[in-house]
DNA sequence: CGAGGTGTTTCGGATAACCGAACACAAGAG
DNA sequence: CTCTTGTGTTCGGTTATCCGAAACACCTCG
């Protein structure tokens, strides 16, 4: 369906903070379509403001991007009602809080504070993707997604190991994600890096979907003390956010306003007290 | 040349902050294309992830948008460079300045950063667009594009007048870029808003085009008495940004480096003192 | 219950996008 | 200086793709 406008995403995609500059043949090349399609794409984009010419005829992303994007923000409350409450935790843990929503899969960091005894987390970074099955925001945004999707996205991409407690096997993760469901909250037990764990927690919109998570990355050996209180405080911090979002949780809301098919996650009590 | 992509940036640039949410129906109606063609656009888009779906069958911008957005913050080293010089800028005036770019004609304001004793602009703000006939950062930009895409902006979108003092003919625009050209600033003597001013500058990438712009916008009843000092402010602080991005200003390279075939620009050298 | 509004699907026909090859131009090596 | 090799760009004929109207399914509201 509309795979003209499919390929001029992929164009779009192209573009990465590591190769931020693509001439046409190299488009051409690498999605292997002829160089006369390539230009059109790229001269089409470029005269929609999606991408702009340098002068030697390569092409770079254009600031109508950056526009959308700023729109976006702008109508979505979510970083609006977040930061605040984000920068509440750091100010009193010291430690790392990030903001991720899924996109096509993966996990992408929304928003990122860094507290002072944190330490740096050099893969995480705001407009950065990450896979979602190790992480803790990762396992909370799949676990509130259909069991189909999931599949799917780890039939495209794979269960990467990143250290070895990462999760490498669909069963693992089925199970995983059935406990994150049913709990509320996720842990990262030094699953994407050694020495690095998380808590992380749900954010819902005023339909009670999950859109979004968030995390409080510590190092491992001031997670096991401190995992109870974590805990609660991420998952407290996501509650405010989400009511800031308009929703609210009543019990009875999670039998009903389910959407089509997903029967599934219907359980999910709650203790508010 | 692509219409198909064409349709489908026209479908993005409908959401707004104002209407962040569209249906099939609406974008049918406001572009006027059958329904299943509006339908087919939205589907892709959001399985691109440009877009995204609300559970109600609506749509609004997709965090991919975020994405790419962050890729060419990333990528071009405007912002990074500007944000400390503004910083000073307004530490030092109290005022308010403005980056800006140009796209599609009109201004689009990348950066704003606002002085303990400047009044609110409302009309600016990150990620808005205002004509660029009037504003001093529109008038710079202008002035270092070629006349006739000049002329073809004006004819799209008119000399809208916001103040009697707004250009309102095509005569009165071309002279006045000229003498911006020449005089390397601009002037926006409460074009846009009675009782606001502003002094604005080029920046210029290391291949000496003209990227963006910058301005330190004033109450009326300052700019005039410190007219000269706020223009050398100005103009020194997108020489310094300039600089950053690898520009160095040479006499002889005004004279020669016009657009088109740019054979020039080329000999750029530059003993820094 | 029915009317008016959604979003969604279908399918033949016309249109728009593909493709390969040829062109102009720049840079670089011999 | 020339030839080579790489650019980006242009041009039509062929073909598959997308357009478009209408019919469908669904929901909300009167």
């Amino acid at each position: 369906m509309l795979q003209t406008v499919r390929k001029a995403a992929s164009v779009l995609r192209l573009f990465t903070p590591q190769q931020p500059e693509w001439g046409v043949s190299e488009v051409a090349a690498t999605l292997d379509i002829p160089k006369s399609g390539a230009h059109a794409l790229l001269r089409t984009l470029a005269a929609e403001g999606l991408l702009q010419r340098t002068g030697t005829g390569r092409y770079r992303l254009g600031w109508t991007l950056f526009e959308l994007s700023q729109t976006l923000l702008d109508s979505s409350s979510l970083l609006r009602a977040a930061r605040p409450i984000m920068e509440r935790l750091v100010a009193g843990w010291g430690e790392t809080t990030h903001l991720a929503v899924l996109v096509d899969g993966q996990v992408l960091y929304v928003e990122k504070l860094q507290g002072d005894r944190a330490l740096e987390i050099v893969l995480s970074g705001v407009g950065k993707r990450l896979p979602a099955h190790c992480s803790g925001v990762g396992k909370v945004l799949l676990a509130h997604q259909p069991w189909e999707n999931v599949l799917r996205i780890v039939e495209t991409n794979g269960l990467v190991s990143f250290t070895p407690n990462t999760i490498t096997t669909v069963e693992q993760l089925r199970q995983e994600l059935e406990r994150v469901r049913q709990q509320g909250f996720a842990y990262d037990q030094e699953e994407v890096m050694v020495g690095l764990c998380c808590a992380a927690a749900p954010i819902r919109d005023e339909s009670g979907q999950v859109i979004a998570a968030m995390s409080l990355s510590v190092p491992a050996y001031r997670f096991y003390p401190n995992q109870q209180r974590l805990t609660t405080a991420i998952v407290d911090a996501a509650r405010r956010v989400s009511e800031e979002l308009g929703y609210y949780q009543e019990d009875w809301v999670w039998g009903s306003s389910r959407q089509s098919k997903s029967r599934s996650s219907g359980l999910a009590t709650s203790v508010r007290t």
